[in-house]
Formats: structure tokens, C-alpha cells, sequence
RNA sequence: GCGCCAGUAGCUCAGUUGGAUAGAGCAUGUGACUUCUAAUCACAGGGCCGAGGGUUCGAAUCCUUCCUGGCGCGCCA
């Protein structure tokens, strides 16, 4: 054990991490001209918060990393590094510990000036990218044919997350709703259309509801030799641009379109009108990309259809797998649609990054577009592409999700449903409370409580859908993070307080409170790492961890009733941050906070 | 057949890319409401990390062989 201290006095939110890690660096160099450790030696090791208090705030494995190169005992070493690090007023003090790891314990007074700087900061701590990318995030991208289902939720929601991460850390986010609003599907709704409006009916009307109406359209053309002739001419006019066919065409876009924006706008999702760039976008677009693709010998024409073959795919009995992207009868697929968007991407819009939200069973597809779109010279070679692919929606029995008539859920339905527990629940705790802020309670716990239970989980694996844990109100939930940020709230409207009033040293003499301001000062790492790896549920985990760091200061420190004005004072701007941080934090997640509840 | 993904407490899930005694929530049991909202807090029990083998100071994590489940694999999207 060493006391070190002096010297380092940061000014804003520094990467302890990456301070404590610069220094160990220079460590090696002085052991290497030692002769300690080899010249060329680069050791591989990590600076980790611990898990376990005992041993710190931080560890390091340098030593045990580097006992055999140096042939010597990784304790050993460990007492010549820490010899060798520098005085440094973040740390109190380093020990070795068990094998030969060494543990950095962060001092308190260094904790609480960087509290006091987060709470300067407008941003709270959270750095301003260096350098922004220019980002394009394809999500939610319905089937305009049908009505928004389940199916479209973590595509929608985790997305949306990621969106508006990426956007508060600096990034320049350009959202792309990629709908589906073009292909033969919709020969048979218009020729549906079309019969209902010679039999005098009204369209918006018989368009309220899109599912009926597209399983109507679909019984139809099955059942209906006369409809499925006419509703394949319809496509053929469609596609060669007929006029008449093209205004009952949008005439359906708008209805569905506006049927989206009104989900988007019950589940507080950042997408509008100027987001949708469907796949009818990149209709004229489409004979240039197969020209494009045969400039650039990667077409071949097989059984009468024209494909790219790429070595690095292999399908059955070892033959390469082709992506087709011209169908022998002259129609394009959406691997062709595909190429056309991610080469508008590069070349329109400019993205140095491209994230699909994409349910992962799609993974080959993308695979194999990223592949020929470098190959074709679509993409800048530094243009990263990514598939942020995620699992299934699951019910209770571990099948995909589905209604208890075994019908595809409505997305629409799953709402009001959740509106109506929550707001069932919120009323058995609150007899009194009036009508109209039950409603609004209701609405805003119903929607944390999907998109949190929705965001809090995995993006890769299959996600089960279960009202019953989501909107139960205790643990990891969403109306648990909603009811923590109510008690802050309550503390400032109790004491008629100002959040931004209150000044004075932070003092972090209980556990807790020292516990509360690690966790206070940590929100702009998470963030990093949510915006690198399009995984909102680090954001989950990270608040969730906060609110219950919080909750049980709130129980443990009396925050209005503390023994002196210096330490209300302290724990007072304590729960600003924490309001702060959760309030922000929520709101990355596209969840919306309340005063009381 | 080939390929991708998953298998962690009774249930739902984490596990910081190889670190120390594998963690949360629910459920179960115990304790705490004249106190800033008990939608909470404190504590307890609960594990062959699907199985075997390997790599090394050290494996839930990497390699390998199996088992189980899901999903892809030529003209749908």
C-alpha cells in the first residue's frame, strides 16, 4: 500500500480511466529502459472499474500481464509499478491485491470537485464529440400494406435511442425510415380500392383499419380470378408511372403514412414525414444500379435471372450464393432497392456511418449487400456499415408474439393496453387524484413501461413480451425509473426549492452519498459506449444502477432534514444531478419524465 | 447438408470483449411506513454458466467436439 498525492487538478469530467491507463504506459517505458522488460514488448492490459468495493475504484492486470516476459513474479512487479507511478490527487491510494492486481482507490474530495464540475456543465459532463460522423440510421421502416405490428417496436424504439445518443454527443444523425410502399402487395389493395370506390363507398373510411383491410384485399386475390388479373395490371401501371393509378396509389400512402405518424407520435419517437425515404424513392435509380453492377463485372446472369455471385459466400454443396438483384421476369428485389439506398446514402447524403436496426434473421442479406456495394465501389472505403440486428418478440409460451386470437398484435392495441394497466395501477395507488392526470399518468407510465422493458434487454437475442413484468411496478421497470425521478422532484417542490439555486461544497462522508457521485460521473462513458455499439441498454443498466444508488441515499440521508446546512446543501445538488442526469437520460431513451406520479 | 444466433438462479435478464468470491430484478423468507411518496429500503436463501476436451498464471467469455432450441440458405421483403 502507497499514499500518493499533489499535482493533477481537472478542470472537467477526465477519463480517470484513461489517465490512470497513460500513466501505466509510461511505466512500461521506463521498465523497458531498465532493460526490465524487452524493448519491443506491448503488453495487452486494461485499466476496469472493479466490481467488488474492496478492491477499489479501479484495477489494473498490467503486472500479471507482464510476469512472463519479465520472468518474475506478477506481485513483484506490481510493487515496482506502483514505485514508479506518479503523485495523483484522483487517487488516494493503490494497493496490490491477490494475484497482482493493483487497485486504485479514487479520493473523495477529487469525486466530489468532479460532481461539482457535471454540475456546471449544461451537458452535465457528457464530452462533445471530437470529430462527428455524418450518421445515417435506417429503423422502424414498415410495410405501409399493413398496419404497424409488434414486430416493428424494437426496431422502432431501439433505434430511436440510438438516434438521439448519437445526436447529444455531437453526431450529425440523419434518420431513414425506409418503408415499404412499393411492390406487388399493393396491386391488390389498389384493385381493392378501386372496387370500392365504383360501389360508391368512401376510401378513408374503408382504410380505417389497414389490417382488415389488406386481409380483405388478400381473400380476394386468392378467391378471385377476375381481382388478381386486375390487381396485376394495376401493378404494371403502377410501375410504368400511370397517372390515375398513381393518385389511388398515394391517396393509399398518405392514409398509412399518417396511421404510422400517429404511433410515432403516442410512443414519442424522433421520426417524421421527413424521414420516409421508402423503397418507391429508388424506384429510377434501380436499372442504373444493374448497369452499374455490369460495369463493374460483377453481374452474371443464371437460369435466366441476373445475380452477383461473391467467393466468400458459399451455398449448398460449396457453390457460391448469389444475391439476385434482377428477377429473370425483369422485377427487382429488395437487394436491389437495398444497393440504391446505401449508395444514396454515400453519395446524397453523405454518411461516413450507416446503421440498419434490421431484425437479425436478415443477417446473410446484409452481409452480402455491404459485400457487393464495396465491391461495386458504392461505398467510400472508410464508410463503416453496421446491422444492428435484434432478436424476435416473443410471448409467454416462447413462440413469436401474438394476440390471444393468434392473430399478429397490433401496435396500436399493445399501446392502449398498456395505457390502460398503467393507468389502472396508478389509480389504485392514488384514490384521490383527478381524472384528467390519470389519464396523463397513465399515458406516460404505459409507453415507459413498453419502451423501457423493450430498451432494458439485449438488442441480439429474442425479447419477451410480457405486460405482466413490464407494468408491474417493482425492480428493473420503467415506471420504477419514472417513480425514483418523482421523489427528486418531490424534494425540490417540497422545499420550494430551485433545482439550480442551491451552492456549496459536495461532501461525500457517507458511503452512500460517495456511491451516488461515482455513479453521477460515469453518464458520459455509458453514453460513448451506447453511440459505438447501438445498445441503448447500457443506458438502461446505468440508470437503473443510478435510481437505485438514489433511492437508497433517499432513504438512508435526510436530504431536508440534515444536520446542518452545508450537508442539506451538499445532498440538495446531489439530487439535482441525479434529476438531471435522469431526466436526460430518459429522454435519450425516448421516455418522458413526471413530477409526480 | 452448409451457415448464423442462442443455452447463466424457479422465471425475466446482465456480465465492461480473458480477471479476483458469476451479478440484478421478479418470485420466496425476514425486518423497516407519527419521517423528503413503502411504486421504496435493509437483509437472507437460491448456480455443474447446456456437456466433454483443450489453450494459460487465470475461461461464462477464446479454440474444438457433441447435445438442445431458434433462424437463414435462387428469383418475397
Amino acid at each position: 500500500m502507497r499514499c500518493i498525492s499533489v499535482s493533477f487538478i481537472p478542470q472537467e469530467i477526465y477519463p480517470v480511466k484513461t489517465y490512470v491507463s497513460e500513466q501505466l504506459h509510461k511505466v512500461i517505458e521506463t521498465l523497458k529502459q531498465q532493460q526490465f522488460l524487452p524493448e519491443e514488448l506491448s503488453p495487452q492490459f486494461t485499466v476496469e472499474r472493479t466490481r467488488d468495493k474492496s478492491h477499489g475504484d479501479l484495477a489494473t492486470n498490467l503486472a500479471l500481464t507482464l510476469a512472463k516476459p519479465a520472468r518474475s513474479n506478477p506481485r513483484q512487479i506490481a510493487e515496482k509499478i506502483v514505485a514508479l507511478l506518479p503523485g495523483e490527487s484522483a487517487i488516494k491510494r493503490v494497493e496490490i491485491a491477490g494475484p497482482g492486481f493493483i487497485n486504485f482507490f479514487l479520493d473523495e474530495s477529487w469525486l466530489a470537485q468532479q460532481v461539482k464540475n457535471a454540475l456546471a456543465d449544461p451537458r452535465m459532463g457528457v464530452v462533445r464529440i471530437q470529430q462527428p460522423q455524418t450518421v445515417v440510421i435506417d429503423y422502424s421502416s414498415p410495410n405501409l400494406a399493413k398496419e404497424m405490428h409488434v414486430g416493428h417496436l424494437r426496431s422502432t424504439i431501439i433505434g430511436d435511442a440510438t438516434a438521439r445518443t448519437l445526436e447529444f454527443l455531437g453526431h450529425r444523425v440523419i434518420r431513414q425510415n425506409h418503408v415499404g410502399d412499393w411492390g406487388t402487395q399493393f396491386g391488390m389493395l389498389l384493385a381493392l380500392m378501386e372496387e370500392r370506390r365504383q360501389q360508391g363507398r368512401e376510401i378513408s373510411m374503408e382504410l380505417a383499419d389497414l389490417e382488415s383491410f389488406y386481409r380483405e384485399a388478400k381473400q380476394r386475390f386468392d378467391a378471385s380470378p377476375e381481382f388478381a388479373v386486375r390487381a396485376r395490371q394495376l401493378v404494371v401501371a403502377l410501375q410504368s408511372g400511370d397517372e390515375t393509378c398513381l393518385a389511388l396509389w398515394r391517396e393509399f400512402l398518405a392514409v398509412s403514412l399518417s396511421h404510422c405518424q400517429k404511433l410515432y407520435d403516442r410512443l414519442g419517437v424522433s421520426l417524421g414525414p421527413d424521414a420516409v425515404c421508402g423503397e418507391s424513392a429508388y424506384n429510377d435509380d434501380l436499372p442504373r444500379v444493374i448497369s452499374d453492377l455490369d460495369k463493374a463485372g460483377l453481374l452474371t446472369e443464371d437460369q435466366g435471372a441476373r445475380c452477383v455471385f461473391l467467393e466468400e459466400f458459399k451455398g449448398q454443396d460449396g457453390t457460391p450464393l448469389p444475391m439476385i438483384v434482377q428477377k429473370k421476369d425483369g422485377g427487382y428485389l429488395y437487394a436491389t432497392t437495398d444497393l440504391a439506398a446505401l449508395r444514396y446514402r454515400q453519395n446524397q447524403l453523405k454518411a461516413e456511418r450507416i446503421l440498419y436496426f434490421v431484425d437479425v434473421r436478415q443477417s446473410l442479406h446484409f452481409q452480402q449487400l455491404f459485400a457487393v456495394a464495396r465491391k461495386a465501389g458504392f461505398l467510400a472505403a472508410d464508410t463503416q456499415t453496421e446491422h444492428m440486428g435484434f432478436g424476435t418478440v416473443m410471448g409467454d409460451d416462447g413462440k413469436p408474439f401474438k394476440t390471444r386470437t393468434g392473430g399478429v398484435a397490433k401496435l396500436a392495441e399493445l399501446i392502449d393496453e398498456a395505457e390502460t394497466r398503467a393507468r389502472a395501477l396508478v389509480a389504485g395507488k392514488n384514490p384521490q387524484m383527478d381524472t384528467a392526470e390519470l389519464d396523463e399518468i397513465g399515458r406516460v407510465v404505459g409507453i415507459a413501461s413498453i419502451k423501457y422493458a423493450d430498451l432494458s434487454k439485449n438488442r441480439s437475442s429474442d425479447y419477451l413480451f410480457s405486460f405482466d413484468h413490464m407494468i408491474s411496478f417493482e425492480g428493473d421497470t420503467g415506471p420504477y425509473m419514472l417513480y425514483a425521478y418523482t421523489r427528486v422532484a418531490s424534494i425540490f417542490r417540497k422545499a420550494g426549492l430551485d433545482e439550480k439555486s442551491i451552492t456549496g461544497e459536495i461532501l461525500l462522508n457517507e458511503e452512500i452519498e460517495r456511491e451516488l457521485a461515482s455513479s453521477l460521473i460515469r453518464f458520459s462513458e455509458i453514453l460513448t459506449r451506447v453511440a459505438e455499439r447501438g445498445t441503448p441498454h447500457l443506458l438502461c443498466g446505468y440508470l437503473y444502477e443510478l435510481a437505485a444508488s438514489f433511492s437508497s441515499f433517499y432513504k438512508n440521508c435526510p436530504v431536508l432534514g440534515a444536520e446542518s446546512e452545508p450537508l442539506r446543501n451538499s445532498r440538495l445538488q446531489l439530487c439535482q444531478l441525479t434529476a438531471r442526469i435522469l431526466r436526460q437520460g430518459l429522454s435519450l431513451l425516448g421516455i418522458g419524465t413526471l413530477e409526480r406520479m
